[in-house]
DNA sequence: CTGTTAGCGCCTTCAA
DNA sequence: TTGAAGGCGCTAACAG
């Protein structure tokens, strides 16, 4: 950056001021720096900004995995209104690790990146608010479990998209509508339970304790969840995915039944990932809005960092069915 | 840090020392000075320690888009390798733009990160070549172009896997084998295609240009080129999908038109992503190693950064055939 | 083995 | 509007 001065005939500050779009610097000045900088190719040290601003332009993101669909939507939509606006994605994949995400956290906040996105997170509200208390700014996405007030969080309303699947369902004259649940504990496993359940009840059907399973929200599990069902004496019509690789498993899984999907059973999912309408049947499932959800989580952080206050510290987005082929009347 | 070199009565030097490793401290030292760090969780900031040391953990990954399943894979393995480096990725998606590659790059090479990983990127050989000079640390992976000598890149071998897919469906009987092709230009797609050529050849079938049609690689255009292939007098009894994504867009299109696969029409694919298995039926597909070629990337660009020579530059992978449920006997 | 001494490259008051 | 000077927090010689 010297050089750079010298060059152009000014000091250090000024060249500091025009590559930082600092106003008070005159058109002539302005123009002759740049055209040196353009000229010898120069571009400040990023490091060396972050340490003597006190802030870089880095956003720590912390998820899950990358390799999942679900995942990898959000990033997308993230990463982009982050370069929107400057900045840059430090990936923090965790597996679900608390362990890895405390270690990885702890790192981001030291001087390497100015917030972050926290996709999925293990850490407990008491983790959380630690964080906060340091003054490290960050939002939660989807949280795994319910979030203390006062964290900024952008969640999906899982209810709603869960009584719209079992509506749907039930619309169609199912009356043995079977459930494969997520993993035990997850938000969204029991806010989706709990539309799921209270609408068989509001249409005058008991909950068949039987017609509930778990899995963990992968395919395979989904599909041994459908074959345990398929196996009972009176199986059900009708299988309620709560997630798009359950039931895609449970496509699977009628297959190898010989059953017929939406004929002889119809199966619903929840998300709608990009595999969803390319499945086949295409999968009528519970569109969440992904990329919306990223958006928004950039939107609250880039306020915090601008230390603006946020109209909401809470968002929760709505999610709504898209029928496809894998449903019919019962 | 001052403050810990104070309470642990010892001079900042010394706690940088501890804190980064460095062996020549006695085990007294470094057990005090650990209990102050750990009692008061200090952490040291990264940004400045960049600065400093004239190098970051940070490295950059450029790659197209994230929301592929293919390129989410290499993301992946390359993202956890480095993480056992102690490295972390700087997230930049390109969307294929040239302009945005050079700007990403630009930045990244600024004192952010120490290196990158340029995933199939749209740089010619002379940007690279000027990359390099620079001094900078990068490795290619998955070439779109022919990458000149001297570059450090790791791409899969693509003519192989290509004659292992039309072999297999020679053997299978099939005489009227159609390849819809990726973008033209691209080295996955040339190579793939001389390698459908000269199997076909080889075999004693003259390669017929109405059975080789273009697509963009994606499931709607794959979709679109088969039912051209369908359209045609004498339609293919057996399609090789240039990737995953154009073979499910071909049984889309064969299930449009009442097409059974593979009683009617077999199909294989390139890549197996993980979409592969979960197809309907399970795609017969040509294996690549992305989470390995993931991993051999960090390991050039690890020496690299350690500034050991590279055994090799050149890195090829081999891909292998996995036969599934979408080909038959013509 | 440990402390002292210079910076790393830039930003930011403060004066001019 | 511009320049001078100090410092951001840490590392890396070099002495001792």
């Amino acid at each position: 950056m010297q050089d750079v001065a010298a060059l152009a005939g000014v000091s250090m500050a000024t060249v500091s001021r025009v590559l930082s779009g600092h106003p008070d610097v005159s058109p002539e000045t302005r123009d002759a720096v740049q055209r040196i900088v353009r000229q010898y190719g120069f571009s400040k040290n990023r490091s060396a900004g972050a340490l003597s601003a006190g802030k870089t332009s880095l956003v720590g993101l912390t998820l899950p995995r990358i390799d999942a669909p679900y995942f990898a939507a959000i990033l997308d939509s993230a990463t982009e209104a982050l370069y929107e606006q400057d900045l840059r994605v430090v990936l923090c994949p965790t597996h679900h690790e608390h362990e890895r995400e405390i270690v990885l956290l702890e790192r981001l906040m030291h001087g390497m990146t100015a917030g972050a996105l926290l996709v999925m997170p293990h850490e407990s509200n008491e983790e959380l608010r630690t964080l906060q208390n340091h003054g490290y700014p960050f939002v939660v996405v989807d949280p795994l479990r319910s979030v203390a007030d006062g964290i900024p969080c952008v969640s999906p309303n899982h209810y709603i998209g869960a009584v719209a699947a079992t509506e749907h369902l039930i619309d169609l004259g199912h009356r043995r509508i079977a459930a494969i649940k997520g993993y035990d504990g997850w938000l969204a496993t029991e806010e989706r339970l709990t539309g799921f359940r209270s609408t068989l009840l509001g249409a005058g059907i008991a909950p068949d304790p039987r017609l509930e399973v778990s899995s963990d929200y992968g395919i395979e599990r989904g599909r041994e969840a459908a074959l345990l069902l398929f196996n009972q004496p009176e199986p059900p019509t009708a299988i309620f995915g709560f997630n798009d690789n359950i039931a895609i498993g449970a496509m699977i899984a009628a297959r190898e039944r010989g059953l017929r999907v939406p004929e002889d059973v119809s199966i619903v999912g929840f998300d709608d990932v990009v595999g969803a309408r390319t499945a086949f049947p295409p999968l009528t499932t519970v569109r969440q809005p992904l990329a919306e959800m990223g958006r928004i989580a950039v939107d609250l952080l880039t306020r915090l960092l601008d230390g603006k206050p946020l109209d909401a510290v809470r968002v929760e987005l709505q999610s709504k069915l898209v029928v496809r082929e894998s449903t019919a009347p019962a």
